[in-house]
DNA sequence: CCCGATTCCTGTAGGC
DNA sequence: TGCCTACAGGAATCGG
């Protein structure tokens, strides 16, 4: 489920084979992604240098010597780098293939990424323009979140899920950020001090951090990989890990659903 | 406007 | 072993 480390991880995978390339090709199998991929796309790119590939939120972000893309995993994207000789399987819905001969493939068996054109800066794009504040930038602070929480009402870990609020946090990351901030995941937003927030906002720091840099060490092998970092899984603290005991105190770690997403908790280190 | 619920999609896991 | 159902979740959209 690729959030905020594992989007900045899949960057980096193909930005050694995409930036400064020229893009000779764009074969699509399945345009039918969340958004149908437009279907000039392959004309209007044809031909573009890739000057830059960066992130924003979820988004990867290519910058075009004409225009952009915003590019999106949803779910269960991911890129590979292959070459021409391999046959693409079942779930491989688009190539980008440079002038250098690579192969650049995109997989994404359950269809909720998306590939969009921008014809000016993408930065433009309406899709971006709700967003809220990156996490790992130094205007995100717990003295934001706690301004942020005043007037709403919704349980934190929706709140920090928000993508209006800050970009890149989904499911996994907010249990884990929640835990090591000892906040209960179903405490109204509006009652948490600004004390709590600050410590709960580098929770969210320290937790994105430390799983790109374990997302790093599978750059090495992402042409073989589907892209995700196996590594920060055996980091886990409590997603997943329901009835197992919690590595601070002990007890049982809990799971239950809040805004329609599972969520996992030690029912004693958070309050 | 706010926010919870629903929707899209398919591989996987678990039950019987 | 095989069939069936529940579940996974990012984010747009719907509806109260």
């Amino acid at each position: 489920m690729p959030e905020l480390p594992e989007v900045t991880t899949t960057i980096n995978g193909i930005r050694p084979y995409f930036q400064g390339a020229v893009i000779a090709d764009l074969v699509i199998r399945e345009k039918r992604l969340r958004w149908p991929i437009r279907a000039d796309l392959k004309q209007r790119i044809q031909g573009c240098k890739v000057i830059d590939i960066q992130r924003r939120a979820k988004y990867i972000v290519v910058i075009l010597d004409r225009g952009g893309l915003l590019i999106h995993l949803g779910m269960t994207g991911s890129f590979r780098i292959t070459n021409s000789q391999t046959t693409p399987e079942k779930h491989d819905h688009f190539d980008f293939i440079t002038d250098a001969g690579v192969v650049i493939r995109y997989r994404d068996p359950r269809r909720f990424g998306s590939l969009i054109f921008c014809e000016e800066d993408p930065y433009q794009h309406e899709r971006l323009s709700k967003l809220g504040l990156e996490p790992l930038e130094a205007d995100f602070t717990g003295k934001y979140l706690y301004h942020m929480s005043r007037a709403r009402k919704m349980a934190v870990k929706a709140f920090i899920m928000d993508q209006s609020v800050v970009v890149g946090v989904g499911n996994i990351y907010a249990s884990e950020s929640l835990f090591l901030a000892g906040i209960h995941p179903r405490r109204k937003c509006s009652r948490i001090s600004i004390s709590r927030y600050q410590k709960l906002a580098n929770a969210i720091k320290k937790i994105l951090t430390n799983s790109i840099d374990m997302g790093g060490t599978t750059i090495q092998n992402f042409a073989g990989t589907d892209g995700r970092p196996g590594y920060f899984e055996q980091q886990l603290l409590v997603y997943g890990r329901v009835g197992k005991p919690c590595d601070y105190c002990g007890r049982l770690i809990s799971s239950q659903v809040i805004a329609q997403r599972s969520s996992f908790y030690c029912n004693q280190c958070q309050t």
